[in-house]
This record gives C-alpha cells, structure tokens and sequence, in this order.
DNA sequence: CGGAGCCTTGACCAGCATCAAGTATGGTGG
DNA sequence: CCACCATACTTGATGCTGGTCAAGGCTCCG
C-alpha cells in the first residue's frame, strides 16, 4: 500500500492548492506526510465524541459523516465528507473533538498523525495557512446547512444537498446526465436535512416524479440540474472551487 | 479615541489567551495593531456579501449578525457576535466574503487592516494559529447551530441561544437571576432560529410563564438557569471557554 | 400628539412528524 | 443456488408544530 500514498496524499494537496498557492517544498512537504490506511464500516465512527485525537483523517474512498448528538437522542449529520477531503484538520489545533466522525458506507481513510502535520507546518508557515484556509471552506458550507435547514423546505433542502455534494465531486454530465455514487442512506439523509427518514423518502419520490433527479442504488442521477439549481436555491460560489489564483491571498511571500 | 485601542484589544487578547499560549513579544503585537472606531446603526451592514474586504472587524460594543441569504428572499442569521469577538477573522485567508455582517442593535466596531494581521502573523506564526484556532471555536458553534434548527424544537432553539449567549458572554448570577443586555427584536430572533418573529413571540412567552426566562426591554433575564438548561439540551463544553492550559497545543514550541 | 416600528394575540391552515404495515434488496450459510 | 434474515425502502392514515394572515396595542421619539 505504501506505493499509494502519495497518490491519495497528491488528490489533497491538489485541494489545498486550488484555493492557496504553495512552493515546490511545501508541495512536497504534504506529499511526504507519514500516515496509515484504514477501512471503516458503515454507521462506525472513526473519531468519538470528546476524545483526544493525535492523528487527523482524510477520506481516501467513501463518505464520511460528522455527527453531532442533541441530549434527546436525535442525531444531526453537520458535514459530509468526500474523498480528498481532510476531515478533521480542525484538530490539530483543537484537539479535543467537538463531535464525532462516522462512516456513512464503506469508507477507506488515511490517518495522519499530528505530529507530522505540525511540524510541517511549523517549519513551512505557508501550509498553516494553507491549513487554515481549507478549514474555512469547511465553515462556509456549514454555514449554508444553517440557511439550509433553517429556511428551505424539504425539496429545496434535499436538492441543496444532492447539488453541493455533485458540485464537490466534479461529477460529470454525461448525454445531459450527471451522475455520481452516493451510498448513504435516507435515514443518514435525514439526519444531515433534519428531517424524517420517512418524509426525505417521499419527497425523493417528488423529484423524481418532477424529473429533477432520482437515486437509484446507492447511485443519484441529474436529469435537469438547471432545474434542480433552481428549486433548491442552489449557488456554487460558496463552496469556493477555481478560485484564480490572483485571489488567493498569501500571508508570506512566495520564497 | 486612540487610548482605548488597547483596551478593546486587550479584551480580544484575553479571548485568545483562554485557548492559547502566546509570549509576551506575542501578546504585544496584538495590543499594537492599528484600527479605527466606527458605529454602526441597527440593521445596517458593516460588511457586504461578495465583497472583497482587506480589514477584519472587532465588535466593541453591541451584537452583529452573520445574514445568509437565500435566493427566496428569506434571511438566515448563522452566527450571533458579542463585544470581544473577531466577528471575521476569517477573511484575513479568505477575502471574498460568502456572508454579510450587520448590527443588530447600535453596535460599536474597529477595523483592523488584514495588513496588519499578516505581517504580524508572518513575523510571529504562533499568532496565525491562534488566529486559526479562534476561527475553529466560531466553526464549533456553527455546528451546534445546525443541530439547533434542525434537531430542536421552538422552545430549546429560542432556549438554547439564550444559554449560548448569556455562557458567551459570562453574565454572572445576582440572587439567582442572570441577567444581561440583549438589544435584538423578536424578528432577528427569528432569523436566528429558523422561525417566524410571531412564533418566537409565543415561545418567549411561554419560556415566561414557565419561568424559565424573559425578555424585557432589551434585557434578557434567565430566572431558572438549570431548567432552561434541561429543555435548550444545552452544554457548555462545546464553547470552549476556559480550557485549561495543559490543553492548549501549540504548533510551534515557546521562545 | 402623531407616527413608525415592534410586540401581542387570535383564527386558520399546511408541511412535516408519527405510527403502522407491507415490500424490495442484499448478504449469508447451507 | 436457494432460503432466510436484516436492513432499507415504500406507502397510507392521522395529527401536531409552527406558518400565515390579520388586527390591535404598546413604546419611543420627534
């Protein structure tokens, strides 16, 4: 497995230099990182509530769930994430979780211990920023999952969802088709809309019927994402993919 | 006006200081960044969507809201700021802004130039991850803003920002009411929570005449702590406000 | 003293939850 | 290859939480 690294490792620092820009040893600084594979199950968590963590995840293969628990029992998804995605990068500076990661299918994640990551960082302050940056990408689309369970309906809620994580994938349209795996379930996307497992099931069934898209097997197919945009109040500019690069600001200068 | 820059800053400083560790050379660079005053009225933006800024806020006196909009006209606040708060420390690595500030009350703030931020930050990078750890606070609370309106119902969304609010704030306890000044009206409450201003009207009352809390003239006074704590299904730890020293990290070793 | 904004309350309604029962699907062992 | 089981999906009936619409009252300020 070792051969592989560098390639999963190369699908994140790909992420981090499409928003910051990154000099040949600060490239190669994160391809270098040491870490270690690991499978999940699904509904597992990899990263529980309130522990001390020393190591962060990325998301090699599958999709990840970030859970937060209210008192009564009832589970909230706040983020999901996909391959390339470092999921708790937010630790190492906050090492005490907040809320745990849970497997929503078969996943396969890398952990990184912090030790590395803070080393880098130490010794290369361009990638603290760059850190720090992706972190706040994270944060803006939480912030939208506040618009979004705060103020659209169900469809809209439902589409909002299948539109980000389409966008986040770079899911190609194919003969006016645009599809993409997605092995959650409707109860998981209950838990990330806040609504019932049961209601989420009829309204996929309304956009369906509408013709907007359809999951089918573990699978969602687009047919009309203009339309579905639109129903769900769907704009990209939040998630802040292809920023120029004469946007992205550099705290240091390059060497 | 120039006198009390130090002052304000220093109330920042000692927001930072509760979750890091920052030498005195550190601390100083902080209480020397340069600003300047400006007030702001009820309802007015202090900094706009989409714009690009190059300065950071720090609110002094009164609450600003973070407004997420959705295309439908309907607002969503995502994020309530209280006087010592970087309400947007953030754009310092991501200038384009993916949601408004605004005043909720009549509201006091200082614009730090992102300049000065960076170059402090680039001299002494311990100051960037402060920075950064800040931000991840502000991400923590966001998060339980999701499980807030999406897992609550209107009494523990309404009850659960009261006890956020007044723990932020460190209203302390006089014959066994904590009170403090919370200059919002019922409808940016609303915003707050995901309903309506007249629904919000009807719990407060209720949260009243249960004699949990109430909100007089601009003044929220919270009569039965605990209990208000029991149906917000609120704890506190999610703030992160006094983590003890031995559980701050820090990227890069003390001078 | 008048007006604007905010608060309050009532009547009615809709979106989504809840409860319940039945149907696919996929994995496992024989 | 098939029988079985667990898990997920589907659908219907019913009701509650919170939205909508409407009208009136309070408070502060000029």
């Amino acid at each position: 497995m070792r051969y592989a690294d560098r390639l999963d490792l190369q699908r994140y620092l790909d992420r981090l230099l499409s928003r910051s820009i990154l000099t040949e040893e600060e490239q190669e600084a994160i391809l270098d990182l040491p870490c270690h594979y690991e499978n999940v199950r699904p509904n597992e968590d990899f990263v529980g509530l309130g522990e001390d963590v020393d190591q962060a995840c990325l998301i090699v293969d599958g999709f990840a769930g970030r859970f937060d628990q209210s008192a009564n029992g009832a589970r909230q998804i706040t983020a999901i994430h996909v391959p390339g995605d470092m999921a708790d990068m937010h630790s190492v500076v906050q090492t005490r979780t907040t809320s745990a990661l849970q497997a929503l299918s078969l996943t396969t994640i890398m952990r990184i211990p912090h030790e590395a990551i803070r080393s880098a960082a130490a010794r290369l302050p361009a990638l603290a920023e760059a850190f720090w940056r992706d972190c706040m990408v994270d944060t803006a689309i939480l912030s939208q999952w506040v618009v979004n369970v705060g103020r659209r309906d169900a469809k809209a809620r439902i589409g909002h969802l299948i539109c980000e994580i389409a966008t986040r994938l770079k899911a190609p349209m194919e003969e006016g088709v645009i599809r993409f795996p997605f092995a959650v379930t409707q109860h998981q996307l209950a838990d990330a809309t806040g609504l019932t497992a049961v209601h989420v099931n009829r309204i996929l069934k309304a956009l369906r019927d509408d013709g907007f898209a359809e999951v089918v097997r573990r699978e969602v197919r687009i047919l009309d994402w203009q339309g579905l945009v639109e129903v769900a109040d769907f704009d990209r500019r939040y998630l802040q993919i292809d920023v120029p690069p004469h946007d992205r600001p550099r705290i240091l200068a390059v060497a």
